[in-house]
DNA sequence: CGTAGTATTGAAACGGATCAATATCTGTGG
DNA sequence: CCACAGATATTGATCCGTTTCAATACTACG
């Protein structure tokens, strides 16, 4: 069996400072998300945060706890969810490489955040950021735009779970991890950090829904999993006529 | 959610100028929401802004089109939606007064935006804005906050959305509502500005399954329909009680 | 006052949730 | 390195609620 999930970012060399990436307001290039931080900006970032790695499946903050930092991603894969009486386990987002998470209402979390991967972190004061972003407009920029590209990021998936069928909406999702999958070679490799799980949670099914779509998904040919960890497209047409917001 | 505080907005009086409502990141008395700018900031926005008056079902911008302008909503309702290939019409966002929209990315909308009743506008031309955020921090960090505000308001549809039962989101909804209702009294009157369709789009049901819950709302005696746009609660427990994301 | 969009109500069917049993994986300790 | 145990995932059967289709009622606007 290959072994499992080893998330590398596409094009992110080794980050010992922290960036982050979104797609800016105005026209750009390409279109796509861009590194936003100046070398600048990162050391000044960097000047004000620790460093840490943490162990997959950690707790890094509770809802409703007081909310002294506010974190981005260096490497691997966090998520955030809720604790709902009714003892379902909504997940909010996944937060990926040069993603930002942690921030507060009042003071307090509003969401549970975990480590789906080992991850290594950037931590920051909020305090210390807040001051920061005051003094260098600059850089508060870029957190604006990450900020409003999160937004966007969570009415796509406001959409995609807006859904009635669980096939498309696991296909929304795989086409997603696609874009966060390393893969130097184009094999077509989607990498699932996450469980079945976390992917319910995260499309509004439940568990077997879940499994059960993925066997549809598989049957018709459209990708092949390689145990629960990977996925390899086989057709690629057919998968972004799922996919794409129907 | 499910805090007991129904803290009455401290509504606004008629306003010439731009304002924004939000919970800050840290602490801060109360809880709720607060008015985010400073006299002078408002003065500042002002001085960038132009006042609207748009009657209602006004297209004010389509997805994919170029983005000129930030709107902050001075008086009404706007809604925020997409155009899917199926016919579904997904609403976002309902944005209520002191709420801003029409952040693009890659210089094109991402969404439609159309008014729900007769609006006032506030328009910031996109270039003008950022180059005013860019030379104010303080003015930027209100719209940070802002920002993020929005972005926990869509966790929160999110979740509302994952809900199973039509009765529930629509609950969620009403009292959601009720916070923009515009009442002095106490009575319990909940303004429903938008149409079924729209309260339809919005939770991710058929209209069918919204005009159904309503009927049991008001059969099991949670709440009375006045006409289509308007509610009394009478039975706040209840009410409560179904909103609270279960 | 009439007409077109909007909303309600009913009947039937689809699809996911749930319950239940089994299989597979993962991490731990022998 | 292997075996075991708990967690995770798959598969099947049934139930339930929403969607859909269809007909009618309502309401708002010209």
């Amino acid at each position: 069996m290959t072994q499992t999930a080893n998330i590398r970012r596409p094009e992110a060399p080794p980050q010992n400072q922290p960036t982050l990436r979104a797609i800016p307001l105005s026209e750009t290039g390409g279109g796509g998300p861009v590194r936003l931080l100046s070398n600048r900006q990162r050391q000044e970032l960097a000047s004000i945060s620790a460093r840490l790695h943490v162990p997959r499946r950690t707790i890094l903050y509770r809802e409703r706890t007081a909310a002294e930092s506010v974190f981005i991603v260096g490497h691997g894969v966090v998520k955030t969810f809720r604790d709902l009486p009714s003892g379902k386990r909504p997940v909010l987002a996944f937060l990926f490489a040069e993603d930002i998470f942690g921030l507060s209402e009042d003071g307090l979390y509003v969401n549970t955040a975990q480590t789906v991967t080992d991850v290594d972190l950037f931590r920051m004061p909020l305090a210390v950021l807040e001051d920061t972003l005051a003094g260098d407009a600059q850089l508060q920029l870029q957190f604006l735009v990450k900020v409003t590209h999160e937004l966007r990021e969570a009415q796509r998936h406001t959409i995609a779970i807006g859904r009635r069928d669980a096939v498309g909406r696991v296909a929304t999702l795989l086409r997603s991890l696609e874009d966060h999958t390393a893969s130097e070679d184009e094999s077509g490799i989607i990498d699932i950090p996450m469980t079945r799980s976390d992917v319910a949670g995260y499309l509004g099914l439940s568990l077997e829904a879940v499994s059960r779509a993925c066997r549809r998904l598989e049957r018709s040919g459209i990708v092949a999993f390689v145990g629960r960890h990977q996925a390899r497209v086989r057709d690629r047409r057919g998968l972004d006529r799922l996919a794409s917001a129907y």
